[in-house]
Order: structure tokens, then sequence, then C-alpha cells
DNA sequence: GCGCGTCTGGGACACTTGTCCAACTTCGGG
DNA sequence: CCCGAAGTTGGACAAGTGTCCCAGACGCGC
């Protein structure tokens, strides 16, 4: 098994126990034992733990992605429940795996205090906004629609929302709450589409 | 000084702690040399260092909700005015206290994954909820409008966008993008005051 | 003055952490 | 066959962690 091999599944362990654990829970000895190797390998592979934990970022961002597309179902004609049916993918999504989502935030803030990884939010957030436009602008053509302001920047409103539901949603669990928030969210976005 | 008095010293200087270095950094006796105290006062006035972060968690509410309130200032007529006013005082908030505002959603996630403290973040997001209804309740009479939906649930979209904004600016700190959001959300939001 | 409960604080314990190292195996090309 | 590079691994290290304990100081009612 060669280096690099060994490096890609450290990440993977490393984001099951973020994922299980938290962040604080993923030291090097959890990580390898996780992978089922031995404590030697770990910086044979890698140079030190900051250094996997980017990839393990990076790992988040791509699973994440898939996610997000894989939720724009072209079932609706309707706008409106276009966005409902999004919105309420991507909670299923957090309910599905909630450690995974969590692990997201965690590793956002981790990254935020860490002087060798503060880079790395900025961009991920990027990747999440450049996302949003682009599931954004397919529903445009999509449904026949067009957005009446920037796309870019209702990109942006829509990764708020997803933000910030999931982040309520994990505090207290409200399958309900963060339902009818969703149908608000709906309704406060759908006037932005106009029939190209 | 007392034990008591100890206590909320020491809660306060964690705070301090948390917000200049994060929470993985608050350990004990980063605390207890934040307060100007030998490393034995520490549990002699509190039994665990889960126990403090407790306190702290309620005294970063208790912050959070003064900061809310102060921010509703009645210059605004008219509601749309009102909301744009009001998300851009929170977005001052938490340029000018970063550290605090990051401090809070590390405080939630460390309480989530820690058994002692996982009931935390629900009573934590309730006060929000609260208090955000009470701003609006507030707004109504205020201003002379009433809310076409329940203000419950209209109060869990505004902390919703509260929270990815704030999460959105601490990762990349892009100052313009965050008060086109709000611009967005506050044209996403007007539409539910009708006048009474 | 005295005794006792409250407070003080320095030191220690057991444990975990990231990182490193030196010895060991494996294996492909000359 | 052999040798050197790549891969493997158990153990060690220094630093840092939460928690505890005990000898002492303080202050206040009797």
């Amino acid at each position: 098994m060669s280096a690099a091999e060994r490096r890609v599944a450290l990440a993977r362990a490393a984001l099951t126990v973020v994922d299980r654990d938290g962040v604080h829970a993923a030291t090097t000895r959890a990580i390898v034992a996780e992978a089922q190797m031995p404590l030697g390998s770990f910086h044979y592979a890698v140079p030190s733990r900051d250094e996997l934990l980017r990839d393990v970022v990076e790992l988040v961002v791509a699973d994440e992605g898939d996610a997000a597309l894989a939720g724009l179902l072209g079932e609706a004609v309707d706008p409106r429940d276009a966005i409902r049916r999004t919105l309420t993918a991507y909670l299923d999504h957090v309910r599905a795996q909630p450690g995974r989502e969590q692990a997201m935030f965690e590793l956002t803030q981790y990254a935020l205090r860490s002087p060798e990884l503060d880079d790395l939010p900025a961009e991920q957030y990027a990747r999440y906004h450049a996302l949003a436009a682009e599931v954004l602008t397919a529903a445009e053509t999509h449904l026949g629609i067009r957005w009446t302001v920037p796309v870019a920047e209702l990109a942006r409103l829509v990764v708020t929302i997803t933000d910030g539901v999931t982040l309520a949603w994990l505090a207290d669990r409200d399958d309900a709450a963060a339902e009818r928030t969703i149908d608000l969210a709906t309704a406060a976005l759908a006037p932005f589409a106009a029939s190209a």
C-alpha cells in the first residue's frame, strides 16, 4: 500500500471519526484505529494532523456537492414546488446524516481558528455558493423561468437559509418546525422567479 | 472572595478565552490565567470544566439578547426599512465581535457532542426564537403593521437568516456580499408585513 | 484569645496528545 | 543473489490535560 493510498484512507477514516465523535475526538490514534493501521503509519503517510484535516474538508465539500445536485429532481414545474422540494431534500439529507453535517460546521470553525488552515473556509463557502448558483441556473432553463435578481446573490441567500435551517435543526431536532421554516422560506423566495 | 463570585469571574474569563482563542483553547489553566487565579481555585469554585461551560453558554445567550434588543431603533416607519436596519445592526454586531459570534457556534456544537451538555442547544435556540418573536411583535405595534404569517414561524426564519449570514461572513469576511444578502433577505421578508 | 469553617494555592497524579525515531520487513532491478 | 529504496511498526518522548489533595491562611462568632 503506497503512501498516497494510505493518505486517502486516513482522510476517509478521519471523516468517519469526526462524523461519529466530533473534531476534538479526531486524534491521530483514533484515526489510525478507525483505519486499522498502526500509529506509525500516520506520519509516514501525512506530515501532520492539520494537513490531513485539510484533506477531510475537501472530502466533505465534495460529498456535499454530490448531495446538493442529487436533490435536483425535475418533477416539479411550479417554481414554488421546485424550491420547496430542493430545500426539503437538503433537510432530509441533514436528518439522514446529522453527524456529517455537524462535522462540516465543526471543521469550518476549527479551520478558522487554526493559522495553517484559516484560508480553507473562504474557499469552502465559495464552492458552496458556486454550487447553489449552478443549481439555480439549471432551474432557470429546466422550469422555463428567470430569476429577477442576480443568481450569485440569490445563491448566497439560499446557502444562508440551508445553513441556518441546519443549525437550528441540529440544536433542537424539531422536524415540524424545520419544515415550517422551509415552507416560509419557499414563500419568501418564490416571488424572485418570473416566467421567461 | 466567595466561591460564587469566583464562579462568575471564571465564567467571564472563560468567555474571554473562547472569544480570543476558541473552545479548544479554553483549558482550566488558560481560564484561571485569564482570571488571574491559581489553578487550585478552579475546582474549588466549580465542580468541573463542563459545568463552567454551561455557565458560559448562558452568559453568551444573555449578551446576544441584549445586542438584539439594542438594535431595535425606532427610526424607520417603513417595515422594509425596519427589517434591513435590524439585520444590518446584527451584522455590525458580528463584525465588531467576530470571535464572540464564532464562540457561540463553537459552544453550541461542543455542547451537542458532550453528553452532559447536549440539552443546552435546544434551550439556547428556544431563547433565540423567543427573542426574535419578541422583536417582531414589538415591531407590529411600533410600525402599525401586522405579520401575515405566525410570528413564531417568522421568528424562526429570521434566526435562520441571521445565523446563515453570520456563518458565511465568518468564513469569507465579505462585507459587501453579506450586505447584498441582507438586502435580498429584506426584499424576501417585507411582503409578510401588512398594514394593520 | 480561640476554634472552626471558609477560602487559598502550590504541587502532584494519571492520562492523553502530536510527533518522531530506529529497527524491521518487503520487493524489484541489476 | 543482493542491495537499496520503499514501506511498516512498536515504542518512546515531551508537552499538555482535567482533576484532586493537603498544608496553610484568613476571618468571625464565642
